[in-house]
DNA sequence: GTGGTCAACTGGTTGGACCAGCATTTCTCC
DNA sequence: GGAGAAATGCTGGTCCAACCAGTTGACCAC
């Protein structure tokens, strides 16, 4: 078959995007109430489950906050949402823009890739350390495709960070990598001088092999840097 | 009233916490089935509908993945869980303790907050500067309870990691705060050093207004890190 | 005004039915 | 006997209709 399957997105889904669209667009303000479940349903022609099965999603999410008996209130995102929510915030057309979110993601991932790489060189074991070593070469050695060498150059980034021992950095590090940085469509050659500089990504897995927690840090923090675009800012703060 | 608010936890939400601490604590281990909504509705003897509210909450927690047909699969949370789950990791029978968890998540604040200080010396405007000294002496004059110490120093942070102009900080500062740091009891001898040192929140403010990105972050760093317990670890990486 | 009552919302839960997609089994044909 | 097609029985996805359980606010008696 030619097309490539027409996966028709579940309703609870699409609902829950729309409504959190509309809540990060900024047309449902913070401290506004939800429309009620049911009209809710009737307005989209769906069922009442449906619609509650996207609110559970928006209340886990901590953009509202559902009272039984009383109305579902929406919450201040920039106050109370997670890190998993960096997704859809650039869908809204109010606020930050694609470029933003992109940034602000790999500033993230600069800073908190070095603290990993310095706590794994601190902590983790002989064998790990052999091994990032050992995914380093593997990286050096897969082809051209750039799909895949963006697919060994995160494994290999992983080995480190569960190396840290901290899972905190894993699991923010899990929300960046299949959250942001997918939607951040980095310059070809920002992140081809990151991902390409296999002398680089040696001398790394060297660092933490002999234990120089300092030497690893700062290498990985230049490193991750190399991706940063360095557009200025024209706003201040999150504020827009 | 003495008795605090008999609220009754939602069916799908327990039964969310259920599946969700099953699967953290190895009973459901990725790759294993879960089990089909129809039975696990007659198992706990609640309504089909409430289970897929439940199911719908892991599956938006990235720890089982649905297929429509096909049966629901359990996936390695290692590799796919975001930040915002890390409440709840702790409950697993299987894993890291709370204590590691705790060190985890101030470890990780420790790393975010400095990088937010310097990012906010660098780029938040001068009214947001001179708002962040206000709320540093306010948080100063604050008294001696420590639920309202703690609420205006993590309410001056906020100014700070908002100051940062970084969202993804900011969205990882609130997974933070309202997931994990409660759920750590740091030892308040060491909490204190941190909260107390009022002339430390001064000097910061006045780097920030400074723009001296370099002290702010050294100095915040230093800050962060007094309540980060020096436990040694006795495990590597996150594994077991 | 104060207090209680009640009706009209709200979300929470249930039951049953049916549609749609996947996987296995079974049957047919070569 | 083996390969492919058809049938079957599971899975999740959606809907309808009703009722339970809290909250809110209007109303009325005092």
């Amino acid at each position: 078959m030619a097309e490539g399957h027409i996966r028709r997105e579940a309703v609870s889904d699409q609902l829950f995007a729309l409504l959190r669209d509309r809540i990060l667009g900024g047309a449902l303000p913070p401290g506004a109430a939800l429309t009620a479940e049911r009209d809710l349903a009737a307005e989209f022609g769906v069922n009442r489950h449906a619609v509650r099965e996207a609110v559970k999603r928006l209340q886990q999410a901590r953009l509202v906050e559902v009272s039984h008996g009383g109305r579902t209130q929406v919450l201040d995102w920039r106050r109370t949402a997670g890190l998993d929510l960096a997704v859809g915030i650039a869908a809204a057309d109010t606020g930050p823009t694609v470029q933003d979110i992109a940034r602000d993601a790999l500033e993230m991932r600069a800073c908190v890739g070095a603290d990993a790489a310095r706590l794994c060189a601190l902590r983790c074991s002989a064998d790990t350390a052999a091994e990032i070593a050992a995914a380093a070469e593997r990286h050096a050695r897969t082809g051209p495709d750039l799909t895949e060498l963006d697919e060994t150059y995160v494994a290999w980034w992983r080995l480190i960070v569960e190396g840290s021992g901290n899972i905190a950095y894993l699991l923010a590090f899990n929300s960046l990598v299949d959250g942001l940085i997918p939607v951040a469509d980095v310059p070809a050659d920002l992140s081809a001088g990151e991902i390409l500089d296999v002398e680089a990504h040696r001398r790394l897995a060297a660092h933490i092999a002999a234990r120089e927690a300092g030497a690893a840090e700062a290498l990985s923090r230049e490193l991750l840097s190399r991706s940063v675009p360095a557009a200025p800012r024209t706003r201040e703060g999150v504020r827009p």
